[in-house]
DNA sequence: CTCTTTCGCTACGAGTCGTAGCGTAACTCT
DNA sequence: AGAGTTACGCTACGACTCGTAGCGAAAGAG
């Protein structure tokens, strides 16, 4: 889902993309990766809004045409860009929920002070408001990777017995998948607006007042269902 | 904070502004008014990302240089234009604190449903992440007027006795702040996030689980301070 | 060696930006 | 009423970005 016309497919040979099955002269991955670091160090410098694909394809020392060859859209590029950078997170087993929770909270806070980052995601997501393939783009490179994180501290959490497992009714089931949306949005939700829209820090403190918030509350929903 | 020569001062005359102390031709209300609408109805079409200054004149039938002689910039004027709309915001009295929660989310949600605030609020958010003024502008202009329901239905609640009453001493004071500024993010950030991220509905019942949590994970903070 | 695709490069029309200059309109003060 | 001051509409402008087209050269596949 990266390039414009060709298909990516996976296991590259000799640092080059496409194995086989087509004839003519290989894309370069170098320039891919180039092209990706460029767009970071540009977002860095200049934000969103002065970013420009001319700069990107100076940085990257790749003619624009090759930018365009490959990447439909400022919008597109920035998002491949970005999503990356959330491959960085995971969820350390610190031996109880309260504490990965907490230290999940850490990790995207520190992903989300990374100026490439804060200045990149609202602008896609803003985008994205009136681009549903960009929408789409962003759900399974970015929204994804994270909630895959939620999804694995439950289970975790049920294993030790901290949280009550899954029962295999559907009705449970549904249950789980809207525990798991709303968990999820709380968490990422909060982060993100107290980062990028209070500008305040997302130190230890926080994150330990947040966790037993959010703990607390998820016992009250439990309670209800 | 509105124009970008002049001072806007309250009480305009005849549907004028400035009603004294400066000589010369005074500025059109009815003009800023057209420009404001013509913002959020391109907005609306456009999106943020082809919203331009040129088209926006035209809309208000306004010439492009009155557009700069009052905002110095795009994210400027979108901020302007979108921060009446959070005016709309009120917190009415529904008897208890649970309901007044339910309210407001739902409030908020049907704010962030129109096109030209969730296309808007997003992108001008990226764009302060590089950019001082705009972060301060945004944060005298939405998020204070956000953050006040918050204080408004703390105070209720306390007045109805569904929330402990503030201590007088700084340590008590120091502790309120913090609970204001933590639901504050946790309620706005989980909203728009579920709305613009993951781009599923806020809808009643969404806010009553919301709730829930929330008012659960405040008893929990509570009890532990 | 031939075929195919990508590459760098240059050039281009279209569109936007933000500003300057002008004559005119609107309002205040004397 | 007249003078002074400021905002307005309009036109024009250079600078910049966009996204594309066309070219010859480079790099691999068969």
């Amino acid at each position: 889902m990266v390039c414009r016309m060709q298909c990516s497919s996976p296991g590259p040979r000799k640092g080059r993309a496409r194995p086989t099955g087509r004839t003519g002269r290989p894309r370069s991955a170098e320039a891919d990766a180039a092209i990706l670091d460029a767009t970071r160090a540009a977002l860095v410098e200049l934000g969103w809004g002065k970013l420009t694909m001319g700069d990107v394809a100076a940085r990257a020392k790749v003619a624009k045409t090759t930018l365009y060859r490959r990447w439909a859209s400022k919008n597109e590029l920035v998002v491949d860009a970005v999503a990356v950078l959330f491959d960085e997170l995971e969820l350390p087993d610190r031996g109880c929920l309260k504490d990965d929770i907490e230290g999940v909270v850490l990790q995207f806070a520190a992903l989300l002070a990374r100026p490439e980052t804060k200045t990149a995601l609202m602008a896609v997501v803003a985008e994205s408001t009136t681009d549903d393939a960009l929408r789409n783009r962003i759900r399974s490179a970015v929204v994804d990777r994270q909630k895959r994180l939620v999804v694995q501290g439950r289970e975790r959490a049920q294993r030790r017995g901290e949280l009550p497992k899954d029962t295999g009714d559907p009705e449970g089931a549904a249950s789980a998948a809207r525990s798991v949306d709303m968990i999820f949005d709380v968490i990422a939700g909060a982060v993100v607006h107290r980062a990028l829209v209070s500008g305040e820090p997302v130190d230890a403190a926080w994150a330990a007042r947040f966790t037993t918030l959010l703990l607390g509350g998820l016992g009250s929903l439990e309670r209800e269902d």
